[in-house]
Formats: structure tokens, sequence, C-alpha cells
DNA sequence: AGCGATATTTAGCAGATGATCAAATACGAT
DNA sequence: ATCGTATTTGATCATCTGCTAAATATCGCT
């Protein structure tokens, strides 16, 4: 076989990888790959078939990483412990690929752009690939807070989803409100805080029922009545 | 002034608010615009310049009334109360323009697409109208929570906005993934549960220091470490 | 050396997009 | 009625996009 082609074919990879962590796939130009590849832009087409060939080979090279990151880990908790250990365990499973290593976190920032993109389900990459794992988890969570109606355990996935989702796709805006004090992509140093935010939203949602004192349920009450339209 | 230039530019305006909020401002064009206001494409030109002056038209109109229901209510939150309560009165003001009527709640889409397109910052409007508002909404968190560092006020308003988001972008996640027991598009039904989970989130935040029994703390440590990479 | 298969380059196409300009129209004031 | 201005239209540009076909290069094999 000439040449090596899986060089050039990594590198194209590679390069499609970092300008889709950056910009999300529609913000991307085959041109722009192929200027960051060294390559012709036909050599992209030759190798991947088409943009969307391109993405999801990106996804199918980098999501099996964290999927058995999680799923390996699934496995070991112990679900008969204070349900605050199990807590722990399950947002830490769900969160921590964000801290393993550089390539990990680039990715996120591709399954963030993609949750968010409008687009997302013509090319159906999060139903492919993340929505099996999801459905684990859920069923994790559905495990550990047994009293938490199915409707809930959706909600509050969706929620943790989007605390870190959020914290991934920020590029400088932490900074500009903080004046410094939270760095926008200081992931390592935002990371305990947002678990300790997920694992404390989860509670709350599990004691939904008993909790809420009377005086503060009716002025919520009033609060909602007195908005507008 | 001749004609009625202001029905027309009206039904522009409507129209764009309409395709922005179903698909963000890049997958938007002016074609599509044009054709749902039933005008020709020059004529967005020359009411609103550009595709972002258009876009920026939206802003102008919808924004300050998501704001106003904000800033107006900020001063009656009354500080001198259990924490608790505070914090759900702050929450409540961030998250019920959501039920403000169908017009807030398509701005809100729009609002969730911007905070996570990558070529925001081109724009600035996040910059321009959001972040006044949310200084004022980190002063009040960090009002409420007096013990909280700042960097964790950023965190933690990070991770709100992030969760709110998600639910607004999601189109038909939550539906499948749970089966039907949550709907993807009800936010009516998702709003407390979203709320719950927010006030948890920054009860857990605040009580970080003295929280976590040291066995979880060591398993965590463990955690960290043992990930690959 | 020369053949065949794989890689790579060159050049270009068709489509869509945002934008622009001159001409046409509609309206109000005079 | 007519003029002048505001509004609307039609046609067109320049640019960018993903993509493709054909020519060329590179290598292994016999």
């Amino acid at each position: 076989m000439p040449a090596d082609s899986s060089a050039t074919k990594a590198r194209i990879l590679a390069a499609g990888e970092r300008l889709f962590a950056e910009s999300g796939f529609e913000a991307v130009s085959l041109r722009g790959v192929a200027r960051e590849a060294d390559v012709q832009i036909a050599l992209v087409h030759y190798h991947f078939g088409s943009k969307e060939g391109l993405y999801k080979a990106v996804w199918a090279q980098r999501y099996a990483g964290l999927a058995d990151l999680r799923q390996a880990r699934l496995p070991t908790v112990d679900f008969d412990r204070e349900r605050v250990a199990v807590l722990r365990d399950l947002v830490d499973l769900f969160v921590t690929p964000l801290m393993a290593g550089p390539d990990a976190h680039r990715f996120l920032k591709i399954m963030a752009h993609e949750y968010a993109d409008p687009r997302e389900p013509e090319r159906g990459v999060v139903k492919a690939y993340i929505d099996p794992v999801t459905r684990q988890l859920l069923d994790a969570f559905r495990k550990a807070l047994p009293g938490l109606a199915d409707a809930d355990v959706g909600w509050g996935y969706q929620a943790m989803t989007g605390a870190l989702m959020m914290n991934v796709v920020d590029v400088d805006r932490a900074t500009r409100l903080t004046g410094g004090a939270a760095r926008s992509g200081d992931t390592k140093a935002a990371l305990p805080a947002l678990r300790e935010f997920i694992v404390g939203g989860w509670l709350a949602l599990a004691d939904r029922r008993q909790a809420g004192g009377s005086a503060q349920d009716a002025a919520e009450g009033e609060t909602r009545q007195a908005l507008p339209e």
C-alpha cells in the first residue's frame, strides 16, 4: 500500500477535532480543516466522504473513551450506602471525564456544541452515541433515588447536563463577570463547585415533597400569579 | 410618511424572532425570513440594515421585557430571612420569565442559542444586554450567601444558567429518554423541578466546607487519581 | 522496468448566502 | 394634479460553501 495514508488521515482527523471543538459542526469549513491539516480539500472527501463523515469519525474515535470511563465504573458503584454517597459517586461518574486529559476535554466541547446545535437531529450523533450511555446513567440515578418520579429523574439529568455543558461552552463570560475570580477555561477549579452544585440539586429534587415551609409556598404562589401575561 | 412601513417592519421582526428562536442566528437565512414575512429580501436590509441588524432589533425589542421582570422584583427581595427563602426568591426571579407567556419563552430560546453559539462574541449581545442584569443578580446571590467565595458564586451562576438553558434548547431528548414521562417542550412541568434543583445546588455550594464525610472525600480523591491520562 | 492500486493534487461546479443598486411604486403635502 | 419622499421591487454581485472529476504522483509487486 502506497504512501503513509494513515498519517495524513490522522492529521485531518486531529485538525477536524480541534476546529469542531472550537466552533461546532456548522461553523467549521472544510477549507479551514484542510489548511489546519496542511492538505488539499479534496483529500478530506477522499478519506472521510463528507464533512459529516469527518465529524462522525471524530465521534467514533473519541466517544468510546468517554463512554468506557463511565460504563466501566458504573458496576462498581455500591448502591447500599447513604444516599448522598451514592449520588456523589454517580455525579462523579458523569462529570470527571472532564479532567481526563486535554483530549477528553476537547471532545467534551464538541459534545456541548452538539447538544446546543439546532441541526443536531439531522446528524443524530447524540441519539446514536450518547443516548445509550445516558439511559444507563438514568437508571442508576433512578435506583439511587427510588422515591423520585421518572419525570423528575429526566429533569434532573437535563439540569445536570446543562450545568456541565454551560461550563464547557463558556469562553470568557465567567471571567468577565467575576472579575477574574472564576476563570472561564479553568475546569479544574470549577469542577468541585460544579459537582457539589449538582449533587445538591439531586438531593433537593428528591426531597421536594417534604421540603418548603407553607409560608414560602404561599409566597411563591403569589409570585407566580403576579407575573404579567 | 407614506405606506404603512411600521406594519411590514413589525412583520419582518416577528418572522425573524420566530426563526431565530427555532434555529439560532447562523442557521437562519434572510431568504427564510423574507418568505416567512411575505416580503422581498431587500426590504429586510432596507429596514434593518443587515441580518445582524435584524437580530439586534429583536433583542432590543424583547430583552427589555425580560430584564424588567427581573429588575423590578429584585429590590422587593427581603434578604433578612432564612437563607433558603431568599434563595427561592432569587432563583424564582431568575427562572420565572420562562412562563411569562409564549413571547418570553420564544425569546428565551434565542438567548439559549446565543449562549451556546461559538460566534456569539462577534455579535456581543450577551455582553451588551444580559451582562448588566447578570451582574445585579450575581450581587444578589453574593448577598444571600455571604460565606460563598466569589469564584463559587460565578460557578453557581453558570451552573444555574446552564440547567435552565439546556431545558429550553432541548427539543425531544427528554421525551425520548424518559419514554414520555418528561416531555421536552413542557417547561411548565419542568419548572418546579428545575427550580428545586437549582436552589438545592446553591445550598450545597454554600455548605461545601463543612459537608462531605472524610470517607467520601478519600473516595473522591482516589477516584480522581485513578482516571487515565 | 512496468503494472496496478492507492494517495494526492489541480481545477472547477452548483448551490446558497448576505448584500447592493437602480428602477418602480405608493403615499402625503402642496 | 403634481412633486418629493418613503417604501417596495427586481435583478444582480461577490463570496463562500460542500463536493466532484480528472489528472498526477507514490508505492508495492512481479
